[in-house]
Formats: C-alpha cells, structure tokens, sequence
DNA sequence: AGCAAGTATTGATCTGGATCAGATTTACCG
DNA sequence: CGGTAAATCTGATCCAGATCAATACTTGCT
C-alpha cells in the first residue's frame, strides 16, 4: 500500500534501523530484514512527562518497555508508605522484565524527566523470537543481563560500606554514558539524593555528605545534579577490593 | 533402535515425565510429546559430592542445570579472598542462567551436599525453544522469576534489619519446601551461619545470636542445622512492614 | 515579587550490628 | 578412640551510618 513520502520519511526516522540505541537494545545481531519485523511490532507513544508512570505494580503485563530518551526509575512501594527504588534505566535499557513470570508488573515504573519509550508488546516479541533465533538469543541475553546486573547489585548491598556504594553507583553511570556517546566524566543525575539513597540502602543525608566528602577528596566537582569526575583512578581505588565489576552494574559487555 | 527393557526402564525413571519436580521446571506446562524432545537434550550426570562444582566462575557458559536432588550455592570470589553467597538453590530451581550474556559464567555454583542436577545444554535448548513456543514462554517466565527473586532480595539487603532478613530467609525456605512435599514447619539447613550471614549480608556471629534469640522468643526451635519453626504467625509478623513479598524470595507463584 | 513546598546541606547524637576474643561443641580422620 | 581443625555460641567493645534537628537553597505557584 503506497503511503505519502512524508509520513515514510517520519516512520523511517523513529525506525529501530535508524534508531542510535540498537546496538544496545534488542536489534543487536539482527539482519536487516529481521529489525523491520521488530519495528512493525513496536509502539511509540508519545513521551512521558516527568512522573508519568509507564506501569504500576499490580498492572497486567503486556508490554516491555527500552528506554529511548530520558530515565525510567522503577520502584516498590512498602507497606508503611516509604518507597524503596529497585532501578535506574537509561536509554537502550529495558523495563518490565519481572512481569512475564506472573503476568503482572512487581514494580512500578516512573520517568524521573520527560522520556520516551519504545512499548514492545510481549505476546507479539514471543511470536517473532519463534521465527528468529537471533532476536530470541537476544532477547535471552538482555534478561540474562538483568540477572547480573541484580547479582552485582546485591553484593553491592550486602557487604560494601557506603563510600563504595556511591562510587560503584557513580562509576556505573559513567560508563553507561560513556557507552551511549555522551561524556564520562561529566553528567547529570535525573534522581534525587533521597533516590540515590534509596538505591543504595543509604540515608539521604548519608549520600549528601558522601558528595561533599568526594569534593573535599578532589574527586568529584558536585553541582546539585551536575557531576564531574575528576579523579577517575581514585574512584576506581575505592572499589579496589569489590568483587562487582561494573559490568554486574548495568554496563554492557 | 530397539534396547533391553532394562536399559527402557531405567531412562523411563529417570525421565522428566515422571519426574516429581516437572511442575516446577522447565517441562510446565508443556505437552506431552514435547516433554520428551526436552528430556532428549537432559544429561544427566552422576551426582556431585558436598563440595563439588557445577561450574566456576569464568567457565565457559554451555548449559543450564536443574538441581534434581541437594542444595546448589551460588557465590563470587572477593579479590581479597572472602566470598560473597549470591543464592541457595533448591530442587526445581535453575542455576547457571546468568551465564548467557557473556558466554561465561560471572558466579560460582557448588555443591553443600550430596547432589544430582540435571544438565541442559543451552544451545539445544535454543534450537527447542524455537520450536515449542510453551517451553519458549516457561524459559522466559524462569529468567523473570530469578530477575523478580534478585529484586526481592535487593529490597530486603537495603532496607532491612538483622531479624527481618533472618524471617524472611527462614519463611522463603519454608515456602520452597514446602512446594516440594517436605514440611513447611521442620527442615534442615544445608548451609553454615558463615553462609547464611554471607547471603543475607550479614556476620556469622550476628546469624548465630538471632537464632538463639528466636528460640528465646519461642519462634524457632533450633539444634544445629534442624529448625523447627513453632510459631510461623510471629515470624511472619517480623515481616509486616516488609515489600518483600515471599514469592519475591524464590518462592514460585 | 513573595510565599509555600520540596530538596539539599551540615551538625549532633544514638544504635544496630560488626569486629574482636574466648569458650565450647562437633565433625573428621589416621 | 584421641587429637586436630572447623563450626558455633557468647560476651565485650566499637564504629559506620541512621536518625533527629536546624538551616539554607530551589522551584513552582498565585
């Protein structure tokens, strides 16, 4: 069916073909002929606000989600009203992987800026992942991902004190960055200390004073939200004797 | 190719098909026919000692394993030696998936005593899941439980106190016997304080003092490694302000 | 602009659980 | 068996980080 040039040239701009996360996301090992197929599955809607849910705990799961521009965090809420945060996604990163097991969401799921995500409806990925074993391997690959990142999270939780928390948090952002072509060693972080505390099993006031302890250290500069590393080495020493490698926090192979 | 009714029996008993832990497997689910192009690709090899290793870190990833009979811990090694517990795997429960990302695994799995797993070589498993759709969507729904499992750990790591983590470990394990026809009240521990302090983030020490503790309180009654739990609603209590539901802690849903 | 509400910093105090140390029990093995 | 190593329990001390509290700073709202 012919369609006007213009509305091609606008689907073929948003297309996973085109799209700068692929090489992140699930189209990573795909032939050309098997993205498209990918693409005519994908939804698009149109970008959250700052604090727009893409999905809350409880919702039935339909869909994943990867991140295309902003931050997602995702978060379980307890009993006692208190928050804890399970997550921070950048783009290229998938949300809504833990609702396939009971077929609904565990977590919710909030844009801490105005963000837009790619909706994958789960029962049509599972049709195409039948027909090509390169998207399955993939779409394997990105839970398997998961798994460690959580692993590595939790050794994380258990056994490290407080400083090196935050530099593997930090350091985990940094590459993450690094790895979709924005500045290393210079960023800003779209959640709040409460967050960050959150996170990290941490007091928020724990987190504030970390910030100014690595200033004073010379190895932050610490503007509010604005971060740059100065002292990369010495960031990296603090997790000298961490088993988690930053590949267990987040960061691609 | 005809065999000795011998030899017919004995792979009969040992098939998934009549294997007690089918409905907590890989085979849920699935027809009949397709159980058996499962259990075509199953090895299954004679039983590890205590102590003996599934795999060690860095392994090249080339299957999957079932534990079948025993207990499994999965951990990593610290650059300064200590080793840090990252699960404990009952029958039913699957180890090795975090294996796949990278082709190697990130953990170590060894055996705490005397036990049989079965083995499932992952790229057949591929090539079967490609084709059997219901083993496709169970394989996904296992790597979603172990991301919801991590997800329920990391909650209880960063939030929790001592006791609450001790509950809620006692509670998860009592769940999973309890799924697996053993008593939900009575069960031995397979794993050292040191081990169980290791997993929950805490010292060996403190594990120790708690269960004690517990038996004071007429919650537990403790010789050992038998625990006998006498008052499942106070430990169930220690819980209340807790997110972490138990099926968040390897209890299937 | 000016108020109100959220967010961050900084200081003072308190405590849960780590760490250190010792005694005791249990498992292993020649 | 007895002897040695490992695991467990228990007590005493200490400290990292939580909690409480007060003060700024930001941001949005009318």
């Amino acid at each position: 069916m012919p369609q006007s040039k213009v509305i091609s040239l606008n689907k073929l701009k948003v297309a996973c073909k085109n799209c700068g996360l692929a090489k992140l996301c699930l189209p990573l090992g795909l032939e050309s002929g098997d993205i498209d197929q990918l693409d005519a599955i994908v939804q698009r809607n149109r970008p959250l606000q700052r604090g727009g849910h893409v999905f809350q705990t409880g919702d039935r799961f339909r869909s994943i989600y990867v991140v295309k521009t902003g931050t997602i965090k995702t978060y379980t809420q307890c009993p006692n009203g208190t928050e804890q945060v399970v997550g921070f996604h950048l783009p290229g990163e998938v949300v809504g992987l833990d609702g396939i097991e009971c077929s609904k969401h565990i977590c919710s799921a909030k844009a801490l800026e105005t963000t837009a995500v790619c909706e994958v409806p789960f029962q049509h990925l599972e049709e195409l992942t039948s027909t090509i074993p390169d998207l399955q391997h993939q779409l394997f690959r990105l839970m398997s991902r998961e798994i460690t990142k959580e692993t590595g999270l939790m050794v994380l939780l258990g056994k490290s004190t407080a400083e090196e928390r935050l530099a593997a948090f930090l350091l985990s952002l940094s590459v993450r960055f690094h790895n979709r072509g924005f500045s290393a060693t210079e960023f800003n972080l779209s959640m709040s200390r409460q967050e960050i505390g959150s996170y990290l099993g941490l007091a928020l006031e724990t987190v504030s004073r970390l910030f100014t302890h690595f200033q004073d250290e010379k190895i932050l500069l610490v503007d509010r939200k604005h971060i740059q590393i100065l002292d990369m080495d010495l960031l990296y020493d603090l997790l000298s004797n961490q088993t988690t490698c930053l590949d267990k926090l987040g960061a691609p192979s």
